[in-house]
RNA sequence: GGGUGCUUAGCUCAGUUGGGAGAGCGUCGCCUUUACACGGCGAAGGUCGGGGGUUCGAACCCCUCAGCACCCA
């Protein structure tokens, strides 16, 4: 083996071994394990969440898979309807084209193109992370079986009338041209600002004063509403004002909506514009002043671009000449400019408000009147409310359940219909009468309704909101609609992992289209949330902010001038990448150095505890490379020792020593501790576990009592050493496997034929189980004693600056039988680990030399002052201990003064205390003595 | 406005049912001791956000205030 660990030696190696041999496939009888990957993007590329949830899906699958059962990691992506087709459109931009120049099947063809360049670099990225998907059944949303399962849903629900089509506002893209629904639009606080305008009554006695966020609406009001309680407005209501640059008469009506603490009080109501407007609009629109406005009051003023449109030919003048054609904000400035000059407008205050925009663009989204498809989602949350309510899905953590109430609760019609290109077409055909048929095809929709062949019928040109599809991941994948084996034995899954910011957009829809198409029977009986991977400063990644980091590059590592050219290219907001260039500077002066992808995951594990905010820093996956480096050298040591030195195996007339079976009793908490861990989706506690065993417990002390024994030429010792090296590290391995699959393979294929258990992969062996055979108290108690008398020669030691060439003389003195027999026993460990010349018991009745003392129960070790230790030092130590020791006492003292307490507190709690007593007082009484001593000589 | 979560060592975070606060990184000493300098040995460092309450006893339970973050309207 190598000095230093190189994880590019050995991790595509193996990769590309375990998918050739098919180790992926769930095989073998028993309770199937099943996890769906959440699909990724197809033309995406997988960024630091992705990496961490990828990490503890594999290592959840890895010890699944080890524990026998026939395990299934469903591979595949989504085709991402917005952001492929706007990546795609942004290439025939650079081309200078548009779809339209290549019509609809060309431009689905390019995008076919374009994915097959680059869904290769998902699933490349995926590999690296040493993923075990069952590749040879990987799925993709646009796929023929995908589709058919969307259509299939479709159909039915419309069949049910849980889909419905209607004219509708919706939150609409002008830059994308199509709806979006709800959770696609993010809104922020943002600087604007409050117009506050006059609006004149139409009998010339007086004004009213409206304030607004969006003057350039005011071309489609319909009226004004004042709050029915306002005293200052109320002799108004059923009066008519004059809408300012149009002349139109629109009424003031009463509604609640008007809030008299808001800006003047007095709102505009513009319905076709604003969601609550519309709901004002909706309650009023029977009313005779506004039904008899232009469209019964819904007067729509923006084209799909959000310019002010052109008037239609039988509106007269509804919208006013001089405005057509202006985009929206360009109108607004002229409005309020107009305004302005009609002396209408009575002030511009600054006005925080939060503005929706759409989470893919990037624009102000518009709510727009459109004819739209919708999932009526009521009756499908009742069932997958109450699935949580009574637990056949639990959400873990458990709290997030309440996220997932609050959202089924308030839950609203879903909007499915995109007005783009790629994705899956609605499987809807008009005729030209306006009727709409629904089926699975066309060729079906004229068998149903007996429609001849040359009826001319069009298709809709809309297709379904990509998360209509995703919808359907966990059976769709499966082969639904068709009753598959793989169905029958995968469905429902095992657990969902994913971060909590889709619990809405993709975790709840999975859960009702689950139950509503596969009998009730929920997808899957686990939702596992983690949270979110953030930049070194909490900062959530984004490309705009230029703090995103590739797995792969922590992985491979980058130089500083690669990752500013990769963070600074391809940005939607190019005048960003100065900054960006700046900070990462800063952030990364001499780039990332390669930490190979099983530090990587260690580190995910290690980040994974119950918090929402993952910070990702450099220091972190440093220190687990680190660990991997240890790991790999102890390996080297074990393998030195062992390899080529005959039999291994424990044979009878061999016995396991005080520190043998000691290294194996921790060992087995060990594995109980992993194993409780990963069942709770604790992998912070796994990792940190796995860490403090192998350098805490195994390279410090076990294998430094092993080089005593090793060298001693005691070959029935150094025989028992070898064969528990080997065991301890074998079931190590195994134990972190699913944690850390490269490394453990690379040291496991040389380390499993010397425990007799060689064969071509660690992925299917058996996961460790504790032995409780091999627990062993005793052992523990006799090494704890070791480790502690070494440990305080070694404080003296590193107090006293004695540097480790220097080999110290050690008197004892006092102590018990046990004492004796253990100093016996373990001469040859004290003399090494401590670096001690010689261990001498002090002869009754002579006095002791100057010394430092180390107490260790009733034993006191004493190290000669002689030349080696400077008595001011000493004496100084000695102070600072007594100190300590009693502050400590004086605290037990207290409480045991306290009569409550001794009378309330469990015995044991007051036992504790009372031993607690006794041992600092004689602890301090020896020190004293001991300082007293050093002060008379 | 409603909701959720957070505040513990310089930094990032653990902390089981309430019974003497821990880790990693960083810092400071000593050290090329033959697996490992991606290392070894030792050390320093905390009023557990503030205040109040319950309790014999609170980082943990309750109330309150402050700050931060996120979600929903």
């Amino acid at each position: 083996m190598d000095k230093t660990y190189t994880p590019e030696k050995i991790e595509s190696k193996w990769y590309q071994s375990w998918e050739q041999q098919g180790w992926f496939e769930p095989k073998g009888k028993g309770a199937p394990y099943c996890i769906m990957i959440p699909p990724p993007n197809v033309t995406g590329s997988l960024h630091m969440g992705h990496g961490f949830n990828n990490t503890v899906m594999d290592a959840l699958i890895r010890y699944q898979r080890m524990n026998g059962r026939p395990t299934l990691w469903q591979p595949g992506a989504d085709h991402a309807g917005i952001a492929t087709q706007m990546v795609v459109e942004r290439q025939l931009n650079a081309e200078g084209k548009t779809r339209h120049d290549l019509g609809r099947n060309a431009f689905i063809d390019r995008i076919w193109a374009w994915r097959e360049e680059s869904g290769g670099n998902i699933t490349r990225q995926l590999r690296r992370l040493g993923s075990s998907l069952d590749w040879a059944n990987e799925r993709f949303t646009m796929d023929e079986g995908l589709s058919d399962a969307v259509r299939e849903v479709f159909v039915r629900l419309y069949e049910e009338g849980l889909i419905y089509r209607g004219k509708r506002l919706v939150n609409w893209d002008p830059k994308l041209h199509t709806a979006v629904s709800d959770l696609e639009v993010i809104s922020e606080e943002e600087s604007g600002h409050m117009w506050h305008i006059h609006y004149p009554l139409s009998n010339g006695q007086g004004r009213l004063t409206v304030s607004t966020t969006r003057p350039e609406t005011m071309l489609g009001d319909c009226a004004l509403a004042v709050n029915p309680e306002d005293e200052r407005y109320r002799h108004l209501i059923g009066e008519l004002v004059e809408l300012p640059l149009t002349g139109r008469l629109i009424p003031i009506v009463a509604d609640e909506h008007a809030d008299p603490e808001f800006g003047t009080g007095c709102v505009k109501i513009t319905p076709a514009h604003d969601f609550n407007d519309y709901t004002v609009w909706q309650r009023h629109r029977d009313e005779t002043p506004i039904a008899s406005q232009p469209h019964g009051g819904l007067i729509n003023i923006l084209t799909v671009d959000a310019a002010i449109r052109d008037n239609e030919t039988d509106e007269d003048q509804l919208i006013p000449t001089a405005y057509i054609g202006m985009e929206r904000f360009v109108a607004r400035k002229q409005i309020v400019a107009d305004l302005e000059a009609q002396g209408l407008l009575e002030k511009v205050v600054d006005h925080r408000l939060p503005v929706p925009r759409g989470d893919r663009s990037g624009v102000v989204i518009e709510p727009f009147l459109t004819d739209q498809w919708y999932v009526k989602v009521g009756p499908l949350a009742k069932p997958a409310i109450k699935a949580v309510e009574d637990g056949r899905i639990r959400f873990v953590p458990d709290n997030w359940k309440n996220t997932y109430f609050d959202w089924m609760h308030n839950i609203q019609d879903w909007c499915i219909s995109r007005q783009i290109w790629w994705g899956h077409r609605i499987p809807a055909w008009y005729d030209a009468e306006g009727n709409i048929y629904v089926g699975r095809n066309e060729q079906e929709v004229r068998d149903r309704h007996e429609l001849s062949a040359d009826y001319p019928l069009q298709q809709d040109e809309d297709v379904l909101d990509t998360w209509f599809s995703s919808a359907l991941w966990p059976f769709s994948t499966l082969g639904w609609p068709a009753q598959t084996e793989r169905l029958e034995q995968f469905y429902p899954g095992n657990v969902l992992v994913t971060g909590f910011d889709i619990i809405f957009f993709w975790v709840a829809r999975m859960i009702m289209m689950g139950m509503k198409f596969m009998d009730g029977q929920v997808p899957f009986h686990e939702v596992y949330i983690h949270g979110l991977v953030r930049d070194a400063d909490g900062n959530k990644m984004s490309k705009s902010k230029g703090n995103v980091l590739d797995p792969l590059d922590l992985i491979d590592g980058i130089d500083l001038e690669s990752l500013v050219q990769k963070r600074t290219t391809g940005l939607m907001q190019p005048e960003l990448a100065p900054s960006i260039e700046k900070s990462t500077r800063q952030h990364f002066p001499d780039g990332i150095s390669a930490f190979g992808t099983d530090a990587l995951r260690f580190t995910f594990c290690s980040l994974a505890t119950t918090g929402r905010d993952i910070r990702f820093d450099l220091g972190r996956i440093e220190g687990y490379r680190n660990f991997c480096n240890k790991l790999w050298n102890a390996a080297r040591f074990v393998l030195m020792n062992t390899e080529g030195k005959g039999s291994l195996s424990l044979e009878p007339e061999l016995e396991l020593g005080i520190t043998d079976r000691w290294i194996l009793s921790l060992q087995q908490c060990l594995i109980s501790q992993v194993r409780e861990s990963i069942n709770d989706y604790r992998f912070d506690q796994a990792a940190q576990a796995i860490y403090e065993f192998t350098w805490n417990e195994y390279c410090d002390w076990y294998l430094e009592l092993c080089k005593p024994r090793l060298l001693s030429g005691d070959e029935k010792s150094a025989r028992v050493v070898r064969h528990t090296l080997i065991q301890v590290l074998e079931s190590l391995l195994r134990l972190a496997h699913p944690l850390i699959p490269f490394i453990t393979e690379e040291i496991w294929q040389r380390v499993a034929p010397l425990a007799d258990r060689a064969a071509p992969t660690i992925m299917r062996q058996p996961y460790p189980q504790a032995d409780e055979q091999l627990i062993d108290a005793a052992a523990e108690a006799e090494t704890e004693w070791l480790k502690g008398f070494i440990l305080g020669i070694r404080q003296v030691r590193g107090e006293m600056d004695i540097p480790p060439a220097r080999r110290v003389p050690v008197l004892l003195n006092q102590g018990t039988t046990l004492d004796r027999e253990r100093v016996k026993a373990h001469g040859e460990s004290l003399l090494s680990l401590a670096r001690l010349e010689s261990i001498t018991w002090l002869a009754e009745g002579v006095e002791a030399p100057e010394s430092a003392t180390v107490l260790l129960g009733e034993l006191k070790i004493l190290i000669p002052l002689a030349d080696l230790i400077d008595k001011a030092a000493e004496t100084q130590r000695l102070t600072r201990d007594i100190e300590k020791h009693s502050i400590e006492l004086k605290r037990s003292e207290g409480k045991l003064a306290n009569p409550n307490f001794v009378e309330r507190a469990p015995v044991a709690v007051v036992e504790q205390e009372r031993g607690r007593v006794a041992k600092l007082t004689t602890t301090i009484a020896e020190l004293q003595q001991q300082l007293a001593q050093l002060a008379r000589l």
